[in-house]
DNA sequence: CCAATTCAGGTGTAT
DNA sequence: ACACCTGAATTGGCA
């Protein structure tokens, strides 16, 4: 039995019985139609009509892929809002100590032998505090840290020590790439604005985010080396701490000074990946404990005060609840002798402190991260306060245990993944949603489409078409041949053309992230004998983040995601049909204004941060594409200036063709539901057929218009 | 008083 | 399994 969705849910606007569309069979069994050009009914879909054509599926359903279609509930059941917070809010943690409970204050270290002279009141300045790489004329002459290899001492603890060092002086041999050179030619190449920023006193959104792309950027390129088996001195086998080591030396970082309460530049909600992410934004300092806190060297306090804590759900009973949280205190654990009892100083006397001041604490929640099983995703879940304080002796060993409630008025954070959550195991249900997958099954993950701010039941027409549609001629490029790597291709083999073409290196790192920002893409193609599963095919496999069309208060429908996305993950590409310039005029200057065109040619300011990136990439040949009719997710992309979604060109290795592409990656970390942007560039000059669209991205660096 | 050293504290990735 | 890096506390050197 076939669906025409459109024949069965053509409804007067407004009121659109969304129950009749949930109904429908599990809508992954079907596969979209492509009406031909003359077919009426697509070209002359009335407003009210079909947002989608589907037929039934010509094939079975795909055993192993679990139907996921976790919106099969009536939409007006619940909402997503504060009081659909779990039901089991506070009921594993009890209200008053539990029984082995012992006064807290018998535990505390006896005064004075943690803490020396509390009388200091002056301040340990540091020359760590600035950027120093503007200095002395144009960075020719670095500052380098070099760890010093020292062996002798049994611990195997590495002394650090600064030493001067031309760039470029040092090498290990033919091909060896010294990471620290390769840090400083990532900061050379940097505007020097972005040190304007970073020197102020003061974080700011800017500072946030410029110190997280340095470090994304930095680390990524360091990995990248590392994996090509072409570091000197065989060291950055943690690209993550020898990135955060170079960018604490050099003074990268912003709100370098502890305080309690918010972090400016940092927003509630904002997500990290790596716990010296955390440190260089001034979020949490610790690059390895759990808690932060203001020791007495450093305040004018009597007392350490806590600032932050990282829940990272590695001590057994955190309870994961919303408002509340469980958190167990530091030290009992030590390395040669096993379990001890946790005793109350450093962290734990900071956390008592701050309960008796009834001062603020910063949390971060760290989860588990779903594409990156073996990764972590920290959450900033904004300020709670200590409710209640108790020692736990279940272990037989002490265990200091705070209970943190929220500060109620702040904007969801880790609330949201909790939804998610429950959407996704079907335990809560989404309201407003429309359709569970408008791809019809032809993406691997679902694409929901929801509408809860009006009564809109969705976009106008098109067909779903999940690739790029080249009927143009194509000439013959430069010739060149495929690789022949079998089994995939390898970082470390110099001999691979694909990998040869991008520079001597991979594009993407193990975890599919793009390395460099700044260059053009050259995957494997079908001219290549690699399997599809190559690391050099991130941009072929399809969507692997469960994005979501859903509509906008002011801006029409946008696109969003229900995982969190790291920088450089690659998104999806822009799919459409590629037309030619002439087309792309009569586009622009008919009465149906095409709104649906990608233009490889206009002028892209994508990067800020990278001054020698502000035009657009070289693209063999120009190339347009139109998704009016037919596209995939990317047309739902808006514009923003101040976007967190960038394109770079994509060619696939086709040794007859010009088989290019265009692919979006992200910019930075973007937390989940979180609307999705691009820069959609600008036209010069501009000719009458442009017409100006008003921007409504917000963004303080707003251009004003676009079009 | 300032500099150098020691120590606590897990994390991220590979095997 | 393994290699890590920061910041607070502590110790050492010098006035």
């Amino acid at each position: 039995m076939e669906h025409h969705f459109g024949q069965d849910t053509a409804h007067a606007s407004g009121s659109f019985d969304k129950t009749r569309v949930l109904n429908v069979k599990p809508l992954r069994t079907l596969v979209p139609v492509f009406p031909s050009p003359s077919n009426p009914a697509s070209s002359s879909s009335p407003q009210g009509g079909a947002p989608f054509v589907c037929v039934s599926p010509s094939g079975p359903f795909p055993s192993g892929v679990a139907p996921f279609y976790p919106f099969f509930i009536s939409p007006e059941s619940q909402r997503l809002s504060e009081q659909n917070a779990p039901t089991s809010t506070g009921q594993r943690v009890p209200a008053t100590p539990i029984s082995t409970a012992v006064p807290i204050n018998s535990f505390k270290t006896p005064a004075g032998a943690a803490n020396g002279n509390v009388g200091s009141s002056r301040k340990t300045t540091r020359s760590r505090g600035q950027v120093t790489v503007t200095e002395e004329d144009g960075y020719n002459n670095v500052e380098i840290v070099e760890v010093d290899g020292d062996e002798e001492t049994g611990t195997g603890r590495s002394k650090r020590k600064l030493q001067k060092k031309m760039k470029g002086q040092q090498s290990g041999g033919p091909g060896d790439i010294d990471p620290d050179a390769v840090a400083a030619d990532i900061l050379k190449s940097l505007n020097p604005m972005v040190f304007e920023v970073l020197n102020q006193p003061d974080g700011s959104r800017d500072s946030v985010a410029y110190t997280l792309m340095i470090y994304e950027v930095m680390r990524r390129k360091l990995g990248q080396i590392e994996d090509s088996n072409r570091a000197a001195n065989s060291g950055a086998k943690r690209p993550d701490l020898k990135a955060g080591a170079i960018m604490m030396n050099k003074g990268i970082r912003t709100n370098s000074k502890k305080h309690i309460g918010p972090v400016s530049g940092v927003e509630i909600g904002d997500i990290f990946f790596f716990r010296f992410e955390l440190c260089l934004v001034g979020l949490h300092a610790p690059s390895m404990a759990g808690i932060d806190y203001i020791g007495t060297k450093t305040s004018q306090e009597e007392e350490p005060l806590a600032v932050s804590i990282v829940s990272s759900g590695g001590y057994e009973d955190d309870v994961e609840d919303g408002d509340v949280l469980v958190y167990s205190g530091q030290g009992g654990v030590n390395r040669d002798k096993g379990a001890s009892d946790q005793k109350l100083e450093r962290g734990n006397l900071a956390l008592e402190n701050s309960y008796k001041r009834g001062n603020e604490v910063r949390v971060i929640r760290g989860l588990k991260d779903l594409q990156h099983p073996t990764g972590k995703v920290y959450v900033y879940d904004g300020l709670y306060k200590i409710q209640d304080s108790w020692v736990d002796r279940k272990t037989g060993f002490n265990v200091f245990k705070y209970k943190l409630f929220r500060l109620p008025g702040q904007p969801q954070a880790y609330m949201i993944w909790k939804s998610i959550q429950q959407w996704t195991d079907r335990s809560a249900s989404r309201a407003g949603v429309i359709l569970p997958d408008l791809t019809s099954g032809a993406e691997k993950v679902p694409v929901c489409l929801v509408n809860d701010v009006d009564t809109e039941k969705g976009p106008a027409y098109f067909t779903y078409l999940p690739n790029l549609k080249n009927l143009r001629p194509t000439a013959p490029v430069e010739s060149s041949i495929g690789c022949s790597c079998v089994g995939g291709c390898q970082p470390n083999n110099l001999n691979c053309p694909c990998v040869q073409k991008n520079g001597g290196f991979l594009p993407y790192s193990s975890a599919s992230l793009i390395a460099d920002l700044k260059s053009v893409i050259y995957e494997c193609g079908p001219s290549c004998q690699c399997p599809s599963n190559c690391r050099n095919r991130v941009s072929q496999v399809g969507l692997k983040f469960r994005l979501e069309v859903f509509k906008t208060k002011n801006k029409g429908w946008a696109l969003r995601s229900w995982d969190a996305i790291r920088a450089g993950s690659f998104i999806c590409e822009y799919a459409g049909e590629v037309i030619d310039s002439a087309r792309v005029e009569e586009e622009l200057g008919s009465d149906n204004l095409n709104d649906y065109i990608f233009d490889s040619t206009r002028i892209y300011q994508q990067l800020e941060i990278f001054p020698g990136d502000t035009e657009a990439p070289k693209i063999p040949s120009p190339l347009y594409i139109s998704a009016i009719n037919e596209g995939n997710v990317a047309r739902f992309m808006n514009h923003s200036c101040s976007p967190n979604v960038l394109w770079r060109p994509v060619i696939h290795e086709n040794k007859n063709m010009s088989d290019l592409h265009i692919a979006f990656y992200a910019i930075r970390h973007i937390p989940p539901m979180m609307e999705l942007t691009y820069d959609y560039g600008t036209v010069l000059p501009l000719k009458a057929v442009h017409r100006k669209k008003k921007c409504l991205c917000g963004s303080v660096k707003c251009r004003g218009y676009f079009c």
